[in-house]
RNA sequence: CGCGGGGUGGAGCAGCCUGGUAGCUCGUUGGGCUCAUAACCCAAAGGUCGCGGGUUCAAAUCCCGCCCCCGCAA
């Protein structure tokens, strides 16, 4: 088929690189508007552009989906179906209709569940155990559309979004080039979303990353796992930021502290106390610091055994 | 020129504001204690204090320039 692709972040590449090695042509790629970014907020361009510029691929980057402009440029690259993996923005319905096949979407959660934005990090911070990827043909709604193709995969007790992140791009290329394949061999029709037990996986704020510790150790930790690299968890010591890295959850009955509290414990090291439960800090990243091992953070505080700081102000 | 923090023995930090003896926790090496140990005790080695210039009798510390790392914001 000759295809179109829709595409933005790190996790859409996988898919390009897969089409692109496929039966099917990719004409022409759509991709966010270049953005300032990074320390000295310098022009980035999307993963996905990079990509595309340099295997010569025509790139458009429409600031808005207005119709007048753009329907004539969508129309003009004769594409059979669009391949929409994280574009970043609702398709309107004058462009879903022009495609034979529609456009498909690639959506990194088990649908009817985790619709949205940020499906993996919610996952994990919700401590799921199971999630997975979808193919759906895409409606007006907000991945609401009918199901395509869909496959779980599991999630490892101590694994990160950043670690997921990159296993369902990969899984998902994959799972995107067969629903292609079967679409064009007519073997495969939508089926409808159960709205009923459709669950939403919101836009991740830098506020989510602020650590409650009030809450047990387990839900600290699979927020810790959730949100990494972005934007981050992190909580306060001495009025500076204090990023944690990689946590673990503990249980030690020697003594009970008030949640936030941090104490050396001889054998874990640096442990903060929620409720219930301790979170054992494994790596830390105080503010315009390296990050650093929990030991290596603890070698550096002047915090004897038996001594405490409160985090968290 | 978006805002800000940092670069001190192998690691993480203090010292800098209020110039003048190189500090803390850990690691390393040697010795001791112990049934034993990641535990404990004693001792030792190891630093051009990022680089260059300036001020000064004297600079880790004050001033100027440069390099590198990081947080915020996006």
């Amino acid at each position: 088929m000759r295809l179109a692709f829709m595409g933005t972040p790190e996790f859409a590449v996988p898919t390009l690189r897969k089409l692109l090695e496929s039966s099917h042509q990719v004409t022409s790629v759509f991709t966010q508007s270049d953005k300032r970014s990074g320390r000295g907020e310098r022009m980035t361009m999307s993963p996905v552009k990079k990509l595309s510029l340099e295997l010569g691929i025509p790139v458009y980057q429409p600031d808005r989906l207005n119709s007048d402009v753009w329907r004539p440029v969508f129309q003009s690259v004769q594409a059979d179906a669009y391949s929409v993996v994280a574009y970043g923005r609702i398709l309107p319905a004058w462009l879903l209709d022009i495609p034979r096949h529609g456009a498909i979407n690639l959506h990194a959660s088990l649908l009817p569940k985790y619709r949205g934005a940020a499906p993996i990090n919610w996952a994990i911070a919700n401590g799921e155990v199971v999630t997975g990827i979808t193919t759906m043909k895409i409606d007006t709604g907000l991945d609401t559309g009918g199901i395509l193709l869909q496959e779980p995969v599991a999630i490892g007790p101590e694994e990160t979004a950043s670690d997921l992140h990159d296993r369902l791009a990969v899984f998902g290329a994959d799972l995107m080039l067969r629903t292609l394949d079967a679409l064009e061999s007519r073997t495969l029709t939508p089926v409808p979303q159960r709205n009923e037990l459709a669950s939403y996986a919101p836009i991740l704020k830098k506020s989510d990353g602020l650590i409650d510790w009030t809450q047990p150790s387990s839900k600290v930790n699979d927020r810790i796992r959730g949100l990494n690299p972005w934007p981050g968890t992190y909580t306060f010591l001495n009025g500076s930021l204090l990023r944690i890295w990689k946590s673990r959850p503990v249980e030690i009955n020697s003594s009970t502290q008030a949640p936030g509290v941090l104490a050396r414990d001889p054998r874990l090291g640096g442990v903060v106390f929620c409720h219930p439960g301790q979170l054992q800090l494994l790596e830390v990243q105080q503010e315009g610091r390296k990050r650093i091992t929990a030991t290596e953070f603890l070698n550096g505080l002047r915090l004897g055994e038996g001594q405490t700081l409160l985090l968290g102000t």
